[in-house]
DNA sequence: ATATAGTGACCGACGGGTCGGTCAGAACTT
DNA sequence: AAGTTCTGACCGACCCGTCGGTCACTATAT
C-alpha cells in the first residue's frame, strides 16, 4: 500500500488546480475568472475542484496564502541579522526582485492592486501587511540602536521602505528591466540610504 | 437622441448619483456594490441612474475620472515650477496629504489596491500612472539640470518618490495620523532628500 | 487467473439565486 | 395635453456549487 491515500491521482491534482488558479486569477482577476476555466486549464472536470476546495473564495484564499508564504519565505531566508542595515536592505530588495522575476504571475496577483479583490480577504491582507511593516520597523530600530540609521520616525521610514520596494514589480515583470536588476538595486539602495539631494 | 436642456435638476441628480457611487464603491468595492444600493443611497429609483449613465461600468469609470481629475488638479495647482525641487516635493506631498484627508472615500478608491478592480479599466489606469510618473521625472530632471539633485537613474527616483507618497494614505485616512500631518511631511521629505543613513 | 464486488476519485449537466439592465406607465413640468 | 423625467417590478443571462452517475482501480472469492 502506498501511504494510504486514495486511488488514481489524488496527490497531484491539488497542485494542478492551484497552478491553474494562479494562471487564471492573475490574468483575469478574481471576479472575471470562471471555475470552469480553471478546470479546463487544469485538464480536469469542474466538479473535481470541489473535492479539494470548498468554494471559489476558499480556492483563491488558499492560493494567496501559499503564494505569500513563498514570498515571505524568500524574504526571511535572506534576512541575516548580524549584518548592517544597508546590507540587509540590499539582500531583501534582491530577494524581492528575484521573487518577482521567478514568479511573474504570482507577483501580478500579490502586487497588482496590492490587495485582494474581495472584501472578505481585506482584513487578512491588512494583517499580513502590518506584519511586514513590523519586521521592517524592527530592522530599522536595530539600525538606529547601533547608530547606523538616523533617528527619524521609525514608522515613516518603514512605510516608505516597504512601500517603495513595491514600485518596481511592474517594470520588472511587465517590461524589460530584468536585464538591469543589479543596477536597479544599486540605485534603489543608494537612494534610500543617501537620499536624492546633491550634497 | 439629444434632449436640449434638462428640466428639473438634471444637473443635480447626476451629482447625487456620483456622490452615492463614491460612498458605495469605496466601502464595498466595485463588484460587491449593487446598483440598487446606489439608487437608494441617492434617494432615487434604480432606473433613473440609467438616464445619466449607460452602465455600471461607465458610472464607475466616470466617477473614477472625476475623482482622479480632482486629485491631479490639486497636485497641479501646487506645482510651482520656479521653486527648488525640495520645495516642490514638499508642496506636492502636502497637497497629497490634504486631498487624502479632505476626500477620504475617494482616497480609498484611488489608493486601496492602487488600481481599478475591473480588467476593462486597467489600461486606462496604467496610462494615468504613466502620466504621473512622467511629471515626476520632469520635476527631477529639472533638479538634476540645476544641480540640486544627484545624478541617479531618473526613472528609479521618480518611481520611488511617486510610489512612496502612496504609503501614507492608510495611516492618514484610517488611523489618527491627521493630527501629525506636518511632522509626517517633515520626516518624509527629509528622508527622501537625505536618506536614512547616519552621516 | 478470472470473476465479482467494493471504493472513491472524477465528471458535467443542471438547479437556483443573483443582479444588471429594461420598459410601460406614473409623476411632473410647461 | 404634450413632453420630459422618474420609477420599480420584471426579465433573463450568468455562473457557482451540487449530485447522481461513471470508471479505474483494488480487494476478496473461487
Amino acid at each position: 500500500m502506498k501511504s494510504g491515500s486514495g486511488k488514481r491521482d489524488k496527490k497531484g491534482k491539488r497542485g494542478l488546480i492551484i497552478e491553474a488558479a494562479v494562471q487564471e486569477f492573475s490574468s483575469k482577476g478574481y471576479h472575471d475568472t470562471r471555475m470552469e476555466q480553471i478546470a479546463i486549464r487544469a485538464g480536469i472536470g469542474k466538479g473535481t475542484i470541489y473535492e479539494y476546495f470548498t468554494s471559489k473564495l476558499q480556492l483563491f484564499q488558499a492560493m494567496m496564502e501559499e503564494s505569500l508564504q513563498a514570498y515571505y519565505t524568500t524574504l526571511s531566508e535572506e534576512d541575516l541579522h548580524q549584518l548592517p542595515v544597508e546590507e540587509r536592505l540590499k539582500f531583501l530588495f534582491e530577494a524581492h526582485t528575484r521573487f518577482c522575476l521567478e514568479h511573474k504571475e504570482l507577483t501580478r496577483i500579490i502586487f497588482f492592486d496590492g490587495g485582494p479583490p474581495v472584501n472578505e480577504l481585506r482584513e487578512w491582507a491588512m494583517a499580513m501587511a502590518a506584519d511586514k511593516l513590523k519586521r521592517m520597523m524592527g530592522i530599522l530600530q536595530e539600525g538606529v540602536d547601533r547608530g547606523e540609521i538616523r533617528d527619524l520616525d521609525i514608522r515613516v521610514m518603514a512605510l516608505v521602505v516597504n512601500h517603495s520596494m513595491g514600485a518596481f514589480w511592474y517594470p520588472l515583470v511587465m517590461e524589460g528591466w530584468d536585464k538591469e536588476a543589479e543596477l536597479l538595486a544599486q540605485n534603489y539602495i543608494d537612494m534610500i540610504m543617501h537620499g536624492i539631494k546633491k550634497p
